[in-house]
RNA sequence: UGCCGCAUAGCUCAGUUGGCAGAGCAGCUGACUGUUAAUCAGCGGGUCAUAGGUUCGAGUCCUAUUGCGGCAGCCA
């Protein structure tokens, strides 16, 4: 056996005459008399291939075994099929079982189970169809992403995942210590356990003080763009905040760009490519995915997906899009005013309702945005951007970074942060400072509006929410 | 964290005013020479989430707990 064989996405256009063997998991059986037909499937693509396996051809005994979720492989001949739904069709002749699948025990089954149930079974679900398209069309987008990038010239960097700031305001932070210690084993018979306290003396910790999973790379990114002009960096953050909704996961996947010499036009023009390019990528590569996640999943999804990739973004600042709310007449449960943190129903109208397609606010209120945004000469207002897209709100978020160095100590001041945290960033204004500029990008969130999902546990194989760590 | 909703067979769900626990699918047994979530016949399958309470009687009403989901906040 070797990964260097025919797969299923391959079999579909094989030679009739070929002999072959076809490895996968069984979705399928149906008997006739004298004739069965199983349906494998490997995850190689979303198409499962037909096996027909003729009077005789394998003892009863042995097809018993061939129950939906058992691993096998069929020998045999590749025949022109006689019926409609597929081209050509294995003849088997002969089958191995490496793994049997009881049908009294195995969850799965062919019709359709709740995501929720799914979603306790995470490490069984990759085989049936819709965990199968997210992973595959998750693979491509991720793929894309880099081949996005490397075709522009930037480096794919890698920013740490502990870090020791603790004041990035993005989010609350998971701590990472040595100095507790889960007292009972974890499977304890009574499923309690507690924590032991080794020491109460930072310098006594693994690194010598306090230290958090990070929140964003985007700091450090900023370090090597001041060297290496553009940078990205793709990789996991976390997030402590118990926040218990479809669209947040306190472990998820960013990409964060970084771009020396350039401005928030020249970052709002990047985001658009960005995703312009890459749902194309995915259009081009893994359209029979796409095409199950528009007929079961969302109705309108290539449609839009389509609109995305062909017209331009609306581009809008926030006191503009503030007047378009006011002006609405909608009835809205917060109530729209300059100055104010725009609500989940007010980016809903302007996406869903007042454009229909992505649309890009800037220049926010400073109050309301990070202290390393640049400022406006309006003295209130900073160069934020924030692409917001149909269904599932704010997908990017970003800004052209302050490079002046007296600007960003006194915003470190106003926002009551310790310089002194900050000294190696704001050496970086010190020292060549230039115009730049970034985004991050929730890649779950893109994978939302890609497929269609729902809930963004859905799109990445094992979610850690608050409460829930399985697997 | 707040508000709301849900919890009945392996899965998806019905269950009327409080009065014998139901269906489809899956499973098992059989039928059918080419099926496409095959079809047809038969069979088995339940501590109605947990703990209390009201009542002659609770899947159904009340309280608490647990789990799951939705929305909001936080954000990507």
């Amino acid at each position: 056996m070797d990964y260097r064989r025919t797969y299923v996405r391959d079999l579909f256009a094989a030679t009739p005459g070929t002999e072959i063997s076809v490895f996968g998991w069984v979705k399928t059986r149906r008997d006739s008399k004298g004739i069965s037909f199983v349906q494998v499937s490997d995850g190689s693509c979303f198409r499962d291939f037909q096996v027909v396996v003729p009077a005789g051809a394998i003892p009863d005994a042995e097809l018993a075994k061939v129950s939906t979720g058992a691993c096998v492989r069929f020998d045999g001949t590749i025949v022109e099929s006689p019926a409609a739904l597929q081209a050509v069709e294995l003849s088997a002749t002969g089958l191995e079982v490496f793994g049997e699948a009881d049908p009294q025990t195995y969850p799965l089954q062919k019709k359709g189970a709740s995501f929720e149930f799914l979603r306790e079974i995470a490490h069984l679900r990759a085989r049936g169809n819709t965990f199968g398209a997210v992973f595959r069309v998750r693979a491509q987008a991720a793929q894309a992403i880099n081949e996005f990038f490397h075709h522009r010239g930037f480096h794919y960097i890698h920013t740490p995942i502990i870090t020791a700031s603790d004041a990035e305001g993005a989010g609350a932070m998971f701590q990472v210590t040595t100095a507790l210690e889960a007292n009972a084993p974890l499977e304890a018979p009574d499923g309690h356990f507690s924590y032991r306290l080794k020491t109460v003396n930072p310098s006594d910790d693994f690194f010598g003080r306090p230290a958090y999973l990070t929140v964003s790379g985007q700091l450090n990114a900023e370090t090597l763009a001041m060297g290496m002009t553009n940078v990205y960096t793709f990789g996991p953050t976390f997030r402590a905040e118990n926040s218990s909704t479809s669209r947040h996961l306190a472990e998820f996947w960013m990409v964060e760009p970084e771009m020396a010499f350039c401005d928030l036009e020249g970052d709002m023009n990047l985001a658009e490519e960005f995703l312009k390019e890459v749902i194309g990528n995915v259009l081009d590569h893994c359209g029979d995915d796409l095409a199950f996640f528009n007929q079961r999943i969302e109705p309108q999804l290539l449609t839009t997906l389509d609109h995305v990739v062909n017209s331009p973004f609306e581009r809008l600042t926030y006191t503009e899009a503030v007047a378009m709310l006011e002006a609405s007449g909608e009835n809205f449960e917060f109530p729209v005013a300059w100055g104010i943190d725009l609500q989940s129903e007010h980016e809903r109208w302007l996406t869903d309702v007042k454009v229909g397609r992505p649309v890009i606010l800037t220049d926010y209120p400073k109050e309301i945005k990070a202290f390393y945004m640049r400022a406006n000469d309006d003295g209130r207002t900073v160069r934020a951007m924030d692409v917001l897209a149909p269904r599932i709100g704010e997908i990017i978020g970003g800004s052209q970074r302050e490079e002046r160095l007296g600007h960003l100590e006194a915003r470190i001041d106003e926002a009551g942060l310790p310089r002194a945290a900050y000294s190696w960033y704001l050496d970086l204004r010190r020292y060549g400072s230039a115009p730049h500029a970034g985004f991050g990008l929730g890649f779950e969130r893109l994978l939302m509006y890609i497929t269609g999902m729902k809930n963004i546990r859905d799109v990445i194989p094992y979610h850690r929410t608050s409460g829930n760590a399985e697997f």
